[in-house]
RNA sequence: GCCCAGAUAGCUCAGUUGGUAGAGCAAGGGACUGAAAAUCCCUGUGUCGCUGGUUCGAUUCCGGCUCUGGGCA
């Protein structure tokens, strides 16, 4: 029999922090954050990290585990949540993932085998570098040598990715591609059930507008001042965060704060939008239309769904 | 009240020497396997303010009107 496992996600602000805690109550669960902000100590109010009082006793993991200046990604991500999954199980409690970052779920779900090479920053420097001086074309012929159906997968003017397959093969020894094509085509290992809220685009739009005022109305100019003093600059990537980087660029003079928090708003609208896309391609998903239920109807309706699928039984 | 300048895509504006229009932003769609709150791609029909006139033909020229700026009283 499979593992079991749950994820409740959504775009940002459509309410998955509530109705994970019940959930977890409901079924005795503990749960897992698949947030690529939230893992950072120090950045509470910019990623609307849940408290301890909301948490109400339920577990949660991967949440305040590094510090902003350290480094963190998808491989440190997944390592951590296997072992999550393991104890959770392990104490006769079922695991379930929230949080908004697909690529971080997926990792998971699909159980992606990260090789042990760490990143060659050196490599990455001196790729970009070179698309710096020669152009996005030239390096994007340097992947069209090294790995052409890869090549053929992505624009040129993406040199982030470009990068990255050229520093994999170069790493590796392996096609990118190939590792690709390989992980893809693998069935998930576990006995899952994959939710994800979603609602009227507007009512969702004036959702963040209202959160976003609400973070800066709780301080979170004081909080980016206080990373800034602990030698936080826009080169992390934990300052590349919504709301960090924008009021960044206010601290230094660049915008104006009336500007930075309407590009904060802006950004997370587009951010929002991202993260739809990312799961209407995802496969078995389960839509939670926050406009048509309430919360407790949303609630009794996941439960039905697992216990046919005999999760937590 | 008079003079001047505007009125074109959701917004800011460009343009058509008269043959019914196009940029940026917004918005929408998509990709994504070690930066992912990142990175990248695709998508532009709108009574060209209203109304007369000139013209084969007016959003473009002319008149009137309405509205919005600015100036003078």
């Amino acid at each position: 029999m499979n593992k079991p496992l749950i994820i409740l996600t959504g775009p940002t602000a459509s309410g998955k922090t509530e109705l994970s805690i019940q959930l977890a109550k409901r079924i005795d669960g503990e749960i897992i954050s698949a947030d690529s902000m939230q893992v950072y100590k120090k950045m509470d109010i910019g990623t609307a990290k849940i408290t301890k009082d909301e948490m109400r006793g339920v577990p949660h993991h991967l949440i305040d585990i590094i510090e902003p200046w350290e480094e963190f990604n998808v491989a440190v991500f997944k390592k951590y949540a296997d072992n999550c999954i393991d104890d959770i199980l392990s104490r006769g409690h079922i695991p379930i993932i929230a949080g908004g970052t697909g690529f971080y779920i997926n990792a998971v779900l699909y159980d992606t085998k990260f090789t042990e090479h760490p990143s060659d920053s050196e490599l990455r420097k001196s790729l970009f570098d070179y698309a710096k001086t020669n152009g996005n074309d030239a390096l994007y012929e340097k992947l069209m040598e090294t790995d052409p159906d890869y090549a053929l997968e992505i624009h040129p003017n993406n040199i982030k990715r470009a990068v990255r397959a050229i520093e994999y093969y170069t790493i590796t020894g392996e096609k990118f591609s190939e590792h690709n094509n390989r992980e893809r085509k693998k069935a998930s290992p576990y006995n899952y059930a994959y939710f994800v809220l979603n609602m009227d685009r507007e009512r969702l739009y004036k959702r963040i507008e209202e959160r976003v005022d609400k973070m800066i109305s709780q301080g979170l100019y004081d909080e980016v001042k206080e990373l800034i003093s602990l030698g936080c600059n826009k080169d992390m990537t934990s300052m590349k965060g919504l709301g960090y980087k924008e009021l960044i660029d206010c601290y230094l003079g660049k915008v104006s704060f009336e500007e930075a928090v309407n590009t904060i708003k802006q950004s997370t609208r587009h951010f929002a939008k991202r993260q739809l896309t990312w799961f209407k391609r995802e496969n078995n998903i389960i839509w939670l239309d926050k406009d048509k239920k309430t919360d407790d109807e949303l609630l009794r309706y996941i439960i039905c769904i697992i216990k046919e699928k005999g999760i937590g039984v």
